[in-house]
DNA sequence: GGCAGTAATTCTGCATGCACTTTCATGAGC
DNA sequence: GCTCATGAAAGTGCATGCAGAATTACTGCC
């Protein structure tokens, strides 16, 4: 799938970094730094941020150090709608055709969506985007399948960015019917499951902003967010992210 | 939007070629001829190479030269089901929202499909697909954008591998609806239009295979084509494409 | 102490060189 | 005439070096 493996490597490395939110928007990746760490050059670094750059995850400035990239709320919220309909595609082909291992292989990924339910929440982060990213890949279409797992990513990312504390438990009951829906042969009812689950995560994540009492900022970061788009250049914002959202109970 | 002008220079003259056909799939791209043609290095062709493999448009394997795509049918009609999709979320996302000015460039754009209409192929399909990408443009949503432009140049190649003559006028008249819809501010009318047109392009494309009469290489090739995949690695299959589609009316 | 100007450092953009792999042409053997 | 070995040519994989941009550190000044 990928071009080269040492390239690869450091994709692969990267992206799990940014799905467990052990890198956060906007930290940088400076080419050499990369290159040192993972014993290549700096050809073979620049290389792999260019593939992630094409995926969404890094920006690429020119005469600049590549950054893990800041989806904006707009973004966040189009790439749900988007995701929406790809995911209702997955269950829609999937349908009918899980055979049994697959199936079996679905049930253990939820058994340990469910083991790592008490603990360190990029684990259960981790867990549930490769969820959906499993069934895409058993589709076995290979366009539906990168560009799931490409706003899936994504989607970590915006989580990142606006996203309150992850709440998994309705995650895994969600997941659990979806499956049961397929296991079912029951395509409307998973289609239909699926894209609620969707909407249920983009809502718990980023769209009902707070209830009102408690951080100003995080109520104001999305729409914050919104006027940079417009304006069209970053203001500095030298990580008052992180700040923000370990501050909302403030 | 490229990470350099010198690669993306590149990188533009491609998929211009491609939709325009002057490329077919299978065709090779080695990086030092590529660098001497654009006057740069290989480092750059080699990265405007990569930019294209992400795009889906061209295929790299270690050690050897890359080459042109060449989508099985098996893709071809799975990525017409996700760009039906796709271009549905961009017309309802337009719809009510589009400027005078906005309209206006359609309509100019309308009226150059129907100017190139009895000339070159080239020339209507590359205006086709670029209607297409205008849209999608519209939108103003970046991640959606890229999803269509991607898709809508992959399947510029599709229509290479398994398309017989292209028909303009149709296409040209299902545009035409679509904006008018549009104008109209009907977004269900727009979407079902858009997304009959693009069912009506596949199958003028490729899904009715022939009507039985004439030749028989013809009707077998996206079968054939389904084979390959399924055993996972390429026949030899010099050009034989282009022949069979020559000869179609034997 | 705060601030502007400047030098040093860091980092990217890109070409080039070398090692290794694939491909192709040539010719020997059957 | 056909197949298969063999060596040359072509092509990629990757590291490195140099030029220039961006950033940081530093120094003198207010």
């Amino acid at each position: 799938m990928e071009a080269s493996n040492r390239a690869a490597v450091i994709c692969r490395a990267i992206r799990r970094a940014i799905l467990e939110q052990a890198l956060a928007p906007g930290d940088k990746l400076p080419e050499d730094t990369l290159g040192e760490r993972f014993g290549v050059s700096r050809t073979i670094a620049r290389h792999a941020l260019g593939q992630l750059a094409s995926e969404g995850l890094v920006e690429l400035r020119r005469n600049r150090i590549a950054v893990v990239a800041t989806p904006s709320f707009d973004e966040a919220r189009d790439e749900f709608d988007i995701r929406r309909e790809l995911e209702r595609l997955v269950v829609r082909a999937l349908c009918g055709r899980l055979t049994v291992a697959q199936l079996q292989e679905l049930r253990a990924h939820l058994a340990d969506e469910e083991k790592a339910h008490g603990g360190p929440a990029a684990n259960s982060i981790r867990l549930a985007t490769e969820f959906h990213v499993k069934l895409a890949e058993m589709t076995g279409k290979p366009t539906l399948t990168r560009y799931v797992r490409e706003i899936a990513y994504r989607s970590s990312l915006s989580l990142a960015t606006f996203g309150r504390p992850h709440s998994s438990e309705c995650a895994i009951s969600e997941h659990r019917s979806v499956i049961e829906a397929l296991a079912a042969g029951d395509g409307d009812a998973a289609a239909s499951l699926m894209a609620h689950h969707l909407d249920q995560v983009a809502d718990r994540a980023f769209l009902k902003v707070a209830p009102a009492r408690g951080d100003l900022m995080e109520v104001l970061a999305p729409y914050a967010e919104v006027d940079h788009a417009a304006s069209g250049h970053q203001p500095p914002k030298p990580r008052l992210r992180s700040k923000a959202n370990a501050q909302s109970s403030g």
